[in-house]
DNA sequence: CTGAAAGCGCTAACAA
DNA sequence: TTGTTAGCGCTTTCAG
């Protein structure tokens, strides 16, 4: 058992006191330098363990520069993406003895700016953040090895980011709705001023253009990334004119699962009637009725690889500054398969 | 603009050296001591802005103490439910000028330990704890301010905790089930080695013995807190001969929604043959099909709340060391309201 | 192989 | 009101 004296947690002198030795050089025999006796460092380690000896991680930290210590900001831990980015990032900092502090911003600048003067403060080694902001300049409001996560770190070729491929998904998702017979998805997207939105679009032309398709034809649809902004937005898409089955590909399960109620509330079956493709891949979706079939981002990869990323960063090694990382298909019950029920539609419709 | 050495940051030397005073000056000056000349205070202030200085809280630590950080211990950030917890806990921690470290332990003993180590040796002010085991008497092994979160805490008086309040929950579902006509709903509970279990359904006794009926008449199935283990459950309660509408109330949200699962394997439909009623409020349940009707658990409040208790306990306030958050209904489309459709029902289960 | 001493940045006690 | 000094716990020279 180990003797704990209520009054002060044991420090360096008193496990050098206990086993005769000076403070020095108990600190090499609990570190593991080379140049001690194997007896000394016996008899140091077991009066370490004897009087319950824990190294101060505060102290090493103001000697040697590092912390241990990584900051985490992100909008909102309770977001289920963002809550399996962080379980990534701490997993993956705790294997290498780190600790994580996690912020959360709410996508608001100034408590983005209170937490990262708070990670500063608190002298984290580095920290990880998904900027608020699509359009700053004040660079140095970070101060500190940072990696980006997120679609906005495009913009800062000097600041390392890792994020998930948008380009690949979005091309997994659309050959996805073409071998089911999904031509012409209606495309349910984010608020115009985000860059993400952008990339969506991009990657879906690019898609189009590679196929001697026509992009022009798609409609879309505009809403913030709530489950409310993909059920107005689909209330819209279900008013305009349309012939037969209708697809929709949302670039967030939120607005997916805000779709697919519009369609019950208009009546109508999904995916009998209508068919929906989500992106994000969060544990909701898996519950839905019909279950959305979406891309699924790998948070839980892309918190580890931030956390990796910023260990770069941290000692300078300047190795893959952006890294993209591979989505995957998560097939549900939410897209019809129009290629075996009515072949002739494909026909049809590949010869618009 | 601010002058940034790209070598070292600045330290209180570097703004006592440029407002032209002491370096104790100039921690007077910063830290809002009254013995000091306005003027002088201006120059430091201007100094320290000028420079970028930034306090460097290890140090602070060092000297004080209190590191001005705290530990959370939950069994998965990336589960809703604890997401929420750790949302509260940060809102409050930061909204107090504290960071928190946050990690999980996977419901595994040797995990917890090892962050509650790591915790220690960061020289957290406190740590806010979900401990994974029921049944520890090495209370030893926290060795700092502990607030413990759910039902195992029941067992350590000296240890104050925050959780929900399982009786006035089970109360509030139970009335709920009764005023839609379900007197005698099923129980799908939790591993019979759990505390929270017993509490369950000690609960239910109790509310059933207060209004002079058998608690012994109750169907209870067991199964792990997961979907797979709500499905399971439900799948051994309608193997079960039964006459007319079935309720079920589930100890979890995943549980309940893997019954709904399991309800729809069997050719059933929820809530017309089948009621479910479950406890969490975990964001899945909105989006389930039927709406999962549930209990929710005020997460995000335990999480402040237990920040809260954990300061009383740092500064030595032993206040209220118990407290239980009160749960809330979420009513959704999972029960049927057999009070309408065919009152004669109540009137012949109030009999038996 | 081991010990003595310096110093990381800060604050508080003591002096002036 | 301000400056000087000591010391929080640790590691790392530099001597021995």
């Amino acid at each position: 058992m180990v003797e704990r004296s209520r009054s002060r947690r044991p420090t360096i002198i008193d496990v050098a006191e206990r086993a005769g030795v000076s403070k020095s050089t108990a600190a090499r025999a609990l570190a593991g330098s080379s140049n001690i006796t194997d007896e000394t460092r016996e008899r140091v380690v077991k009066a370490a363990a004897a009087v319950g000896y824990e190294r101060n991680h505060l102290a090493v930290g103001m000697r040697s520069g590092r912390s241990g210590m990584l900051g985490l900001v992100i909008p909102d831990i309770a977001n289920p993406f963002w809550a399996e980015v962080a379980r990534g990032a701490q997993d993956r900092a705790a294997r290498a003895g780190a600790s994580l502090l996690v912020f959360s911003s709410d996508w608001d600048p100034e408590a983005e700016a209170t937490h990262l003067r708070t990670l500063r403060r608190a002298r984290v080694d580095g920290a990880i953040v998904n900027p608020v902001s699509d359009s700053f300049d004040d660079l140095d409001r970070f101060g500190m090895p940072c990696v980006f996560i997120g679609s906005s770190a495009e913009r800062y070729p000097d600041i390392s980011s890792v994020g998930s491929d948008i380009t690949q998904a979005v091309r997994l998702g659309l050959d996805h709705l073409m071998s089911k017979g999904h031509v012409a998805p209606a495309l349910i997207l984010g608020p115009k001023s985000r860059l993400a939105r952008a990339r969506f679009l991009r990657a879906v032309h690019e898609h189009f253009v590679e196929r001697d398709l026509d992009p022009g034809v798609l409609a879309v649809e505009d809403g913030e990334y709530t489950v409310e902004g993909g059920r107005e937005a689909m209330r819209r898409l279900l008013a305009q004119p349309r012939v037969g089955h209708l697809a929709v590909f949302a670039a967030n399960d939120m607005m997916a699962l805000g779709a697919m109620m519009a369609v019950r509330d208009a009546g109508l079956d999904c995916p009998r009637d209508v068919s929906i493709l989500g992106f994000d891949g969060i544990p909701s979706g898996e519950f839905a009725w019909p279950g959305l079939t979406t891309i699924a981002k790998p948070g839980r990869d892309i918190g580890e690889r931030a956390v990796e990323g910023l260990f770069d960063e941290i000692e300078h090694r300047p190795e893959h500054r952006r890294i993209y990382m591979p989505c995957r298909l998560l097939e549900r019950g939410s897209l019809a398969d129009l290629s075996v029920a009515a072949p002739q539609r494909i026909a049809g419709a590949g010869r618009n």
